[in-house]
DNA sequence: AATAAGTTCAACCGCCCTTAA
DNA sequence: TTTAAGGGCGGTTGAACTTAT
């Protein structure tokens, strides 16, 4: 897309200061520094200069090439625009699933977004997920998709220490997921997880179910409303969410949690010969072992309704977490001993591991589980080794180690959260929708306002060609 | 055909972190 | 230990483009 490129992108620096902005030409004017959209002939000395050089020192570039770009505009054309083996266009479903995924565990993240797509930049995933965003929430739609929402609810919280959700725009995003009437008594819990419950017009929002579904009773008799605080990178559970069991009584059942078919640590042995290793959540398409292993997302027809339920899968105390944490544990004394020797918590221990799970997931192109695989093969990775493979600069550079790994970062707060949850009642009675049985929905079909989307519109499917284009009736 | 409204995306900005002096 | 430079990252802007009226 090409601007017009105005005399006054000539500027003094790189602060903006365009307040001696001159109309001479490109080029001419020497100690300053151009604005503005790339003409090709810049782009070539840009590229030349790349070729000779190398990445990196971004700001000789203005200084010794003739560039009049400062540096950080030079880095960003080469990144975005320039470097080799850079995809152009649309992005694949398959892309498009992997950035929902990603999104859902790391936030906005970009660049550690981009790593996992090869040829993508951060700025294509972020414009995608922004416009895609836009478009989903004006059209009240659920940002994510079933299983993943609550995995994103939960990355929220772990992130915000639950203070100030209502105020979020995150949360405010994710409130607009599976929508429920505020109007409707059997639907609320007393707590207003919607932060547009007070809104004057508030009978045309709608209140998030999946937060309303974390209810703990807490010792003044109120309630609060938790999303279960299990590790945004875990296909399968965290370790905090797994110990949770501790604090909410020996059923061994979040009351009212998608989880709740989570299964107690209960001390027997794990038979790590089993070859039931969990499903991972993000195996978008297959349907099966949806929600951390957990629970499923199953398409009920039989009323010529769609709409989900989520019934527990697995008998109790083997739904399969016990299996994944064998696996992560199995881990602890391969793939990152000399990590883990250096990371004396639990949570740390098994991050690597964890990482490597769920690059395993099955709903991937084999490009891009190629891609991550190669990435996460080495848990001590650099960022730099992040690029795609032609890439000949960023691992030239080899500067800069990762500061921290993420999974560790967020397992930390795993363990912060999992005090702060401690500190609920060890009972959590049963909520009476939950004893209605597996066989009933969570009472989607009986929104008041529910109709059936339209199936020729592409925005009810999640994305291109998956199983979530039967998604339930939500407007 | 003209205009408005909506969308896309390249580029910039400012903050932060790392590194070296 | 402090400070400045370099660079990375996420948020935001705004021009160009597309679609609707």
């Amino acid at each position: 897309m090409a601007r017009t490129v105005s005399n006054n992108d000539i500027t003094n620096d790189e602060t903006g200061d365009d307040s001696n902005a001159t109309t001479k030409e490109e080029g001419e004017v020497k100690g300053r520094v151009r604005k503005g959209p790339w003409t090709p002939s810049e782009d070539a000395i840009l590229v030349e200069y790349v070729k000779k050089h190398g990445e990196g020192n971004w700001n000789s570039v203005h200084k010794n090439s003739g560039l009049f770009r400062c540096g950080k505009s030079c880095r960003l054309r080469w990144a975005n625009h320039l470097r080799p083996n850079l995809k152009k266009g649309a992005f694949s479903p398959e892309e498009e699933q992997i950035i929902i995924d990603l999104h859902s565990k790391l936030g906005n993240k970009w660049a550690r977004m981009a790593a996992q797509l090869p040829g993508r930049t951060d700025n294509e995933i972020k414009n995608f997920w922004n416009t895609r965003m836009k478009r989903r929430q004006r059209a009240g739609l659920p940002i994510y998709p079933p299983e993943l929402h609550a995995e994103a609810t939960a990355f929220n919280l772990q992130h915000r220490y639950l203070e100030d959700i209502p105020h979020s725009s995150f949360a405010l995003l994710l409130s607009s997921c599976y929508p429920k009437k505020l109007d409707d008594p059997s639907q609320t819990n007393g707590f207003n997880a919607n932060p547009l419950q007070n809104h004057p017009d508030s009978a045309n929002f709608y209140i998030n179910p999946c937060l309303k579904h974390f209810k703990f009773s807490n010792d003044n008799g109120g309630s609060t409303n938790l999303a279960l605080p299990l590790s945004p990178l875990s296909q399968y559970g965290s370790s905090s969410s797994t110990l949770l069991n501790h604090s909410f009584g020996d059923h061994g059942i979040i009351s009212g949690s998608p989880y709740e078919s989570f299964p107690l640590v209960s001390g027997s042995t794990p038979d790590i010969s089993s070859n039931q290793t969990p499903t991972p959540a993000s195996s978008y398409a297959s349907g099966v072992d949806g929600l951390m292993g957990s629970s499923t997302m199953a398409n009920n027809n039989n009323n010529n309704n769609d709409y989900y339920e989520v019934a527990p899968l697995s008998p109790p105390g083997n739904s399969g977490l016990l299996d994944a944490l064998v696996m992560e544990a199995q881990g602890l004394s391969h793939n990152n001993k000399s990590k883990n020797e250096e990371d004396p918590t639990l949570a740390g221990k098994l991050s690597c591991k964890r990482k490597n799970m769920e690059y395993a997931d099955e709903g991937r192109t084999e490009p891009m589980v190629s891609a991550m695989k190669k990435n996460s093969s080495n848990c001590t990775t650099t960022e730099n080794q992040r690029d795609d493979d032609n890439s000949f600069s960023q691992l030239s550079k080899g500067k800069k180690v990762m500061r921290e790994d993420p999974m560790e970062e967020m397992n930390s707060m795993d363990d912060d959260l999992f005090s702060l949850l401690n500190q609920f009642p060890l009972e959590t009675p049963m909520p009476e929708w939950y004893r209605r049985g597996e066989s009933q929905s969570l009472g989607l079909e009986n929104q008041p306002n529910a109709s059936p989307p339209d199936p020729a519109d592409q925005e009810y499917a999640w994305t291109l060609g998956t199983c979530w284009n039967n998604m339930p009736s939500i407007c």
